[in-house]
DNA sequence: ATATCTATTTAGATTAGTCTAAAAATATAT
DNA sequence: ATATATTTTTAGACTAATCTAAATAGATAT
């Protein structure tokens, strides 16, 4: 059996490692868990044991093909989750990570699948990450950071980096959600910073804005 | 903070002490939850500091009013889920408790009250009990056992007492749900059986299943 | 009223997950 | 190449929830 907090171990060493292809240092592990190196080597020896990750001390951790499989199972969990949370019970996309974190560790392979039915099948979150499907299969869109994007073009939004409420509620106040498009105007070398079109206004977004809004070419 | 365990043991000493007015013994605490008599008086111990319950040694717990609304608020949760699973997602009566004891213990009181909103504020769960309003409220059925109802007469079924998926799926062969009209023919005085008809049809129950179903007169 | 039985509590140990502080390995700098 | 700094691991301790086994309180029976 496995429990919550190696569910949540797992998941995480899946996002750090970039969908589980790179090895994954345990400082790194400690940091994004909020907890401390020692805990996250003690874990991740755990996790060897029971064959979720190889380790090799000093180098850092990667997910087996079984570790992989329940980091997808959560993060679909995760992705449902926030569709219904946003598309039937009106929550704003802002508002449903942290509801989701606890929706996910739910354990029922029938809840998930009548769920998925009920949502329509959706194939993506309300951040526009791509949601896996019962055999964990999904794609990756061809996305780029707006930081990336050429002057003069324009694009659509796709998705974010920065799920957290703070920078979500930023894009809200400034009427930016999926779908929107971006016309890119002027990139000042001073700062990084970015001036966009949006919605037939003009403004300018900071690099960390910049850095966490992923586009599409139209 | 309250801990996953201790909404637990708080839920089951509400229902063992018939919603929440007499006192529970450690014994039958540990009995309800699966557990030794030593857990269950470290646990009610800990219950008490924290002023969940009063505990009197070797005389037993009872819910304090904190203690009484955390309980009722999981009931309302463990219900309103149920009512999801069934209404929405079409699970059937006898698949729902044991996912629901994993939701009810989701923390956030918008989530439910968006559910709540969501469901169409349902007064009763998929079983007959009835669901808490936000503010804790709730009215019992007057209901009696098959086992109490008297001969000649003709009811309705309102309620179970016990709702293991056995007994539902014991009710669901044989064609009764809520709602469904039932009429008292005879007591058998040997085995306390009782021969009813349903649906048109004669049949003799159990004593165990007269003592789990609940009937209002029509 | 005393012995016996049962219910309850206590004491001490165990596991999962965490922590701090110290030790060891690796990386970096001169 | 050696010293220094950083990262990672180890050792030992802590908390929550549990267990077993022993001790104690309360109930029951003669």
């Amino acid at each position: 059996m496995i429990t919550l907090t190696e569910e949540n171990y797992i998941k995480t060493i899946y996002h750090l490692s970039k969908h589980g292809k790179e090895m994954v240092s345990t400082n790194a592990l400690a940091e994004a868990m909020s907890t401390k190196a020692s805990s996250a080597t003690d874990m991740v020896k755990k996790l060897a044991d029971k064959s979720y990750v190889d380790y090799k001390k000093y180098q850092g951790a990667i997910l087996t093909d079984a570790g992989n499989k329940i980091a997808i199972n959560v993060i679909r969990k995760h992705r449902l989750w926030e569709v219904f949370l946003v598309d039937k019970l009106c929550f704003s996309w802002d508002e449903v990570h942290e509801l989701a974190e606890q929706l996910e560790h739910i354990k029922s392979q029938k809840l998930i699948d009548k769920l998925d039915a009920f949502l329509g099948y959706p194939t993506h979150d309300p951040h526009g990450d791509p949601i896996p499907d019962k055999h964990g299969d999904f794609t990756l869109v061809d996305k780029i950071m707006l930081a990336q994007a050429q002057i003069g073009e324009t694009y659509s939004c796709v998705g974010v980096n920065d799920s957290s409420s703070e920078f979500l509620q930023y894009l809200n106040n400034n009427k930016i959600e999926l779908g929107t498009k971006i016309e890119v105007l002027y990139k000042e070398v001073f700062d990084s910073s970015i001036k966009i079109k949006v919605n037939g206004l003009e403004m300018t977004v900071s690099n960390s804005v910049a850095q966490n809004l992923y586009l599409q070419k139209v």
